[in-house]
DNA sequence: CAGTGAGCGAGCTTCCGCTTGACTT
């Protein structure tokens, strides 16, 4: 039996342990943590000091069993993170297993090797309480925002829906965006390049200023420079240096393998994952750009021995962000010889993640730059022609894209030049871009809100809620003017370019609209970009020992807490934000958007005309939002149900829109046709969604017995039905070759799933 | 399953942060 138990937050991290140490040393892991407050309730108690409710988490209690009989008998050595989370695991691990809090040992070590351990065990503290009431401080007041604004919302806008210091600011980053660029007014000017010559080199310059009016500027400019002389006005030369970026925390190696691999978040960390258990990369999870001694000795003996003295460039990162925890190191490979991994997705992050490392500690490159500085005669303006020449590739060797050098032919000062042409292009001032995943997670990390471990998880919940969607848009085609000069003549032509496409990007929905303005509105604090800094603040000073948690968390609720009961009075109509859209020119009624207790919908003539007159429903064109819906698009929306025509027995087809999307009636019969559009969907298309109907309900009886009992095929596979039950028939199991009391007992034993669903009326 | 759109009712949903692994697609 070990004499000493070390235990862990990761199991891979235990397996690489328990080779440093010897036989009388077991290493295991707790997977994390594993008490928390409990999932249902807010199991909090305002009235005594906000005491939490901790209960062993329901996934981890095999494993504090199995860590309870490891203990006994053994010295045991808590050795989670050293960070404010990996501090309450130690302290929840002494509760759970009977441990003296204030004797048990704690050690803990930033990076996973021999000596690292060693030396931690030989200097043993105590867990740091203030650090662990600090943790409980942050963990009351998420519960506290979370599960008090959540049912606010299910009340007041639609059930399920949620809130949270970190979802409910990463939403309102979204709407904002989105709102920026819809109220966006390109601004057109004109780009001028010049085409030059010098003996037979052709060169690029671009005039150094943008013209903006077509006729009354780009165009008497160009006509003026005609007969104009262009002249070399100065060079300039001087050499450019270029560093290495820093290592990868979770962050950049997340928006990197978004920009270079197209991965989402959530695939990065994945694939991240299994390197990692299986030893190539070290911790996944970080916010730390520090690499280890031992990593930086092997990086230097591997650019030194591949590369030459030359390429070697010591350095250190320091983390930037002022909220990192830095309880590990940055993302590296494990081990620099390692060239390839036999996973093709795997291989693909880890070629990213070992030239990253390898470039950090490699020489800067450098270039030669010229800048050549071009005089037009009668104008102040002037043209630049850049020059860049690679002359040391520096931590360049590593990524292996090669550097396209940029020659400009020798020129002298005052020297007189040729031209070929000279073109002015319109172009459109951008927006901002919409967030991608790893854009807001970028976002999200410079506000210092979230932790390394919750950026995937966050960006699926507030699209698993429904408040944004990822998605491409379809740009519009717009016409540019270009106007050309050339020696002989000024020659217009149009041209056509695609804007405001985008792919991937993170689109808020009417939900997201709606909750947003309203928990900004009332719940002003917590919405702010801000607010995670500011408790962090309070946060750091229970850590030191400056202020009571209990405090700090009773400031924050004698806040927030009487807004959530301002609110009850505030009624769904008013929170539901009903928008004008326009006026019908038919029958001279307003159409209004707004969120219904079903969605987001739209609504012809208004509620309050009276008794007998009723206003129209349609439900909101999809990937439309209060909000960006416009009158044309609701006029549409109004013209359903549509008649597609006749069957060939004279039925008629109607189209339709309904709760479970498009679908034709035909004879009391709904036909789904997902992917069609019922305002357009042709006779002919509509006619083989019915024969296609027609042939599956032929085939849907596969057996029939007495009374009732029936063996048929449903949408989900073969199931038996006594006209009242349905119990499904297990995969294994071949329909035809049931008897009659067989599929009495399926019928008989068959547990439904429970699931909720709206009530029927 | 192809309606609806206010509020009530019973029972339900919900937070953030630390870890994997068992699921389905």
């Amino acid at each position: 039996m070990a004499k000493n138990l070390v235990i862990v937050e990761s199991p891979a991290k235990a397996k690489t342990i328990s080779q440093f140490l010897g036989k009388d040393y077991i290493v295991k892991s707790s997977f994390g943590h594993i008490r928390d407050l409990p999932k249902k309730g807010l199991s909090i108690d305002i009235d005594h000091d906000f005491k939490p409710d901790y209960v062993i988490s329901p996934d981890k209690t095999k494993i504090v069993k199995e860590l309870k009989d490891s203990a006994k008998d053994a010295i045991v050595w808590l050795a989670s993170d050293e960070d404010r989370e990996g501090e309450a695991i130690a302290w929840h691990l002494t509760q759970a297993l009977k441990l003296d809090p204030k004797t048990t040992n704690r050690i803990v070590f930033h990076e996973i090797t021999k000596n690292a351990i060693l030396k931690s065990l030989e200097n043993p503290r105590v867990i740091n309480l203030d650090l662990v009431d600090a943790q409980q401080a942050r963990r009351i007041l998420d519960r506290l925002v979370g599960y008090e604004l959540s049912p606010i919302l299910w009340k007041k806008i639609q059930r399920g829906l949620s809130a949270g210091r970190v979802q409910s600011v990463a939403v309102r980053l979204i709407v904002e965006r989105e709102r920026e660029i819809a109220s966006f007014r390109a601004q057109s000017s004109f780009k001028t390049i010049g085409i030059f010559a010098k003996n037979d080199q052709k060169f690029n310059a671009e005039l150094s200023v943008r013209l903006k009016e077509y006729d009354q500027e780009v165009k008497p400019w160009l006509n003026d420079i005609k007969n104009a002389e262009f002249k070399v006005k100065e060079i300039t030369e001087k050499p450019s240096v270029r560093n290495p970026s820093s290592p990868f925390t979770t962050s950049t190696l997340q928006q990197e393998a978004s920009r270079k691999l197209g991965f989402s978040v959530r695939q990065t960390m994945s694939v991240a994952q299994k390197l990692y258990e299986n030893g190539h990369i070290t911790y996944m999870r970080t916010d730390s750009t520090i690499l280890s001694e031992e990593a930086l000795d092997a990086a230097r003996s591997y650019i030194i021995n591949n590369f030459g003295d030359k390429y070697y460039h010591k350095r250190q990162y320091l983390t930037k962000d002022t909220n990192a925890q830095e309880a590990h190191e940055a993302i590296r490979p494990t081990n620099f010889n390692e060239r390839t991994i036999a996973d093709n997705y795997e291989n693909k992050l880890y070629q990213l993640i070992w030239q990253r490392t390898l470039a950090s500690q490699m020489s800067s490159s450098i270039t030669n730059k010229t800048e050549a500085v071009i005089s037009v005669s009668g104008k102040e303006e002037v043209f630049v022609a850049k020059g860049e020449v690679l002359k040391f590739d520096g931590f360049n060797k590593i990524y292996k894209n090669s550097f396209d050098d940029i020659f400009l032919p020798s020129l002298k000062p005052g020297e007189k030049l040729n031209w070929q042409e000279i073109k002015s292009s319109e172009i459109f001032s951008k927006p901002q871009a919409r967030y991608s995943e790893a854009a807001l997670v970028r976002r999200l990390e410079q506000l210092g809100i979230g932790r390394p471990s919750t950026y995937a998880p966050t960006i699926s919940t507030i699209q698993n809620r429904g408040y944004v969607e990822k998605r491409d848009l379809e740009g519009k085609s717009v016409k540019i003017r270009v106007v050309t000069q050339t020696p002989e003549k000024l020659i217009e032509t149009n041209d056509e370019i695609t804007q405001g496409s985008d792919k991937n990007k993170l689109i808020p929905t009417s939900i997201a609209e709606v909750t947003n303005d309203f928990l900004v509105e009332y719940f002003t604090n917590v919405l702010d970009y801000d607010f995670t800094a500011k408790v962090e603040d309070n946060f750091d000073k229970i850590a030191q020992g400056k202020i009571n948690w209990v405090e700090v968390i009773t400031n924050f609720y004698k806040s927030f807490h009487p807004l959530i009961e301002t609110v009850e009075s505030i009624s769904r109509q008013e929170i539901s934000k009903m928008r004008a859209v326009g006026v019908d020119p038919k029958d001279n009624q307003t159409i209004y958007a707004r969120l219904g207790r079903f969605g987001p919908m739209l609504q012809k003539g208004s509620t309050d005309q009276g008794e007998d007159i009723k206003p129209l429903f349609a439900p909101m064109p999809k990937n439309k939002t209060i909000e960006t819906v416009t009158l044309a698009e609701a006029l549409v929306a109004f013209s359903l149900p549509r008649v597609v025509g006749k069957t060939k027995d004279n039925l008629e087809i109607k189209a339709n829109i309904g709760r479970f999307g498009p679908y034709l009636q035909i004879d009391g019969k709904f036909i789904s046709i997902k992917d069609q559009d019922p305002h357009t969907i042709s006779l002919e298309d509509a006619l083989h969604y019915y024969q296609a109907y027609q042939e599956k309900e032929a085939q849907k009886n596969i057996k029939q017995y007495k009374n009732g009992l029936k063996i048929l095929n449903g949408p989900y596979g073969p199931y038996v039905t006594d006209g009242k039950k349905n119990a499904r028939i297990p995969k294994d199991t071949d329909p035809m070759k049931l008897n009659e009391s067989e599929a009495k007992d399926i019928l008989k034993n068959y547990v439904p799933k429970k699931r909720y669903r709206a009530k029927k009326k």
